[in-house]
DNA sequence: GTCTATATGCGGATAGAC
DNA sequence: GTCTATCCGCATATAGAC
């Protein structure tokens, strides 16, 4: 709980990304991080009893930096979608977290991964989120009736995704931003309800 | 060479299939694939002289069963869209090949990882086909000039993938056909040019 | 709080017999 | 074509000294 333990542990997570990014958790090594900041790994240990806890906390630190309205309950559709336009092009500067993000994402697919409740419980949350803004959105007849908002949802969330894989692994082929603001663009266009 | 043999090989890429859905490439373990099919880990070695072949014969076994047009070059852009709904459909009753692909799509994105250049050629090259086919549909005046086809095709790409991560997630919450039908009507409907 | 030394187990791969 | 036996290396983790 020292001073510099605290600071020790926020370094051990900024390397934690950089080498999950790069390596997976899977494939990444407890000591690799150990060695990435200077200490053995039993002194790794010292602050995170197992490599499992570490990713947790890596996971845990996301979401305090993330831009995700932790409580933006009431929030507009259009207003969230433009959070999320801003999220993207924020994402689009830093290519080291999208990785891990991803990686991590696909990862926790598979089998018994420590992951997995995290992405699950992380997506489902945005869901809802998206899905209530869709759904006001319908209520108030800014949207077509003819729009599931769940699905919408699911959708964004999805293309989101997987736009961030196309362009980790084709950066110089894939505009994330661009591509992200030509389809919300043609969303709105297509769901909203003629001018009013 | 011997018949036997032949088959041998094809229930051990059955196997692998099944097991590196499960676990990933990094995570499944080579002897776990050698006694699904009864065999001891020499004796599998006897056919793949080791596991990245495996995992390569499994790549291009995909691609021998795939729905990816090999030579559909000059295809037109709505029966492009229609195959791929048509490939999703099947898909949606193969989770088992969706989980290997989309598990193993995105572990390539790891460093040196023996699925890269296999991924960013399959990427690429049916990005190339699609982009030509939107490319020849806003020659014909089909669609709107605006549209970059490369971009698009990108997109489509994009939200496929991306669709199969989420669906294979919450399969309960993600209706993948639905959802991907919803989607293309909507992106026919916004980039054709009006009615003519 | 950080180290040395070490235990333990697993993963991929080889040698060589049958 | 398939096995037994075995090697090597790495990874997580522990014990205990400083």
């Amino acid at each position: 709980m020292s001073k510099k333990g605290e600071r020790r542990r926020a370094e051990v997570i900024a390397a934690a990304v950089e080498i999950f990014a790069r390596d997976g958790f899977n494939g990444a090594s407890f000591a690799s991080v150990a060695e990435a900041v200077d200490l053995t790994l039993p002194g790794l240990l010292h602050y995170f009893p197992n490599k499992v806890d570490l990713l947790l906390e890596v996971l845990e630190w996301r979401d305090d930096n993330s831009g995700i309205p932790a409580n933006s309950a009431a929030i507009g559709w259009r207003d969230m979608l433009e959070q999320l336009q801003c999220l993207n092009r924020k994402n689009a500067g830093m290519p080291g977290v999208v990785r891990v993000f991803s990686i991590l994402n696909a990862e926790a697919l598979t089998e018994n991964h420590p992951a997995s409740d995290w992405f699950d419980e992380r997506f489902s949350h945005i869901r809802d989120i998206m899905a209530g803004s869709f759904a006001r959105g319908i209520a108030a007849g800014e949207i077509t009736t003819g729009v599931d908002p769940e699905m919408i949802a699911n959708e964004v969330i999805a293309f989101m995704d997987g736009l961030q894989v196309a362009w980790l692994r084709s950066p110089d082929k894939v505009d994330m931003v661009k591509s992200f603001d030509s389809y919300v663009a043609r969303l709105i266009r297509s769901i909203e309800t003629g001018k009013d």
